[in-house]
DNA sequence: TGAAGTGCTATACTTTAGTATATCGGTAAC
DNA sequence: GTTACCGATATACTAAAGTATAGCACTTCA
């Protein structure tokens, strides 16, 4: 048993939890998506209208991958015709301080990078 | 000029920002390869092998990468043959809390999705 | 002398993420 | 009665990220 292995396996699992993180965040549109519904956009065509650019192929599997992560939730209206809308869930809530550490990261990183 | 301009431009820079922190946390390998090189291992080789299934093109791109992102500094020292040593710099410190960030969120999404 | 290590680079390939475009069954407005 | 909106889905494509494999100029080590 190699000496730092007790390490490197704690290593590895943080690299699983941060890849964790990361399959929500770091896609083109997840993030897009929620800050769309958090700005009040609940139904298919606003968050499409609202986001720009991203096709409905794209907006619909997002969508669907979202609500998996317990992110957002669809719910369906049994109205005329149907009506279905997205809201976040407080789990998403939680995004918000990440989503923030990431930007004052960014911002840091930006001058650190190209000087003030 | 729409009403939710403002926020809408606030919005997209700081979508800017996180991106920015994203280019350098969502590779496959940059994390592996500052916390390897934080593990103590300064050599080109070391590296590759404290990582494990790094490719050497890989691992050449990701270190010119890193360079360039001021995240780590090569130094080559006038030996026979030279030798070459990659150490991390004080603003690759700052991704400590960061990472730190993501990790927590990470196992935090995990037990919301699957259940404690 | 020849095998193995060092720090790479080149070429070609595969896999994954995202795009473009067309379409669908329903409803409602003109 | 046809045009447009809604919430999608299907098929096919492109671009970006990463992999596989070989090799190079050099230097030890046995």
């Amino acid at each position: 048993m190699p000496v730092n292995s007790k390490e490197h396996d704690a290593c590895k699992k943080s690299l699983l939890a941060v890849k964790d993180a990361l399959d929500v965040i770091s896609s083109k549109w997840k993030l897009q998506i929620i800050f769309a519904i958090w700005a009040g956009n609940k139904r298919f065509k606003d968050i499409e209208r609202q986001i720009g650019g991203i096709s409905p192929r794209m907006l619909s599997k997002e969508l669907k991958d979202l609500e998996e992560h317990k992110l957002i939730v669809r719910k369906v209206y049994d109205t005329q015709p149907v009506t279905i809308e997205y809201t976040a869930t407080p789990h998403a809530e939680t995004l918000k301080e990440l989503v923030d550490k990431l930007r004052t990261w960014g911002i840091k990183h930006r001058k650190a990078v190209f000087g003030k």
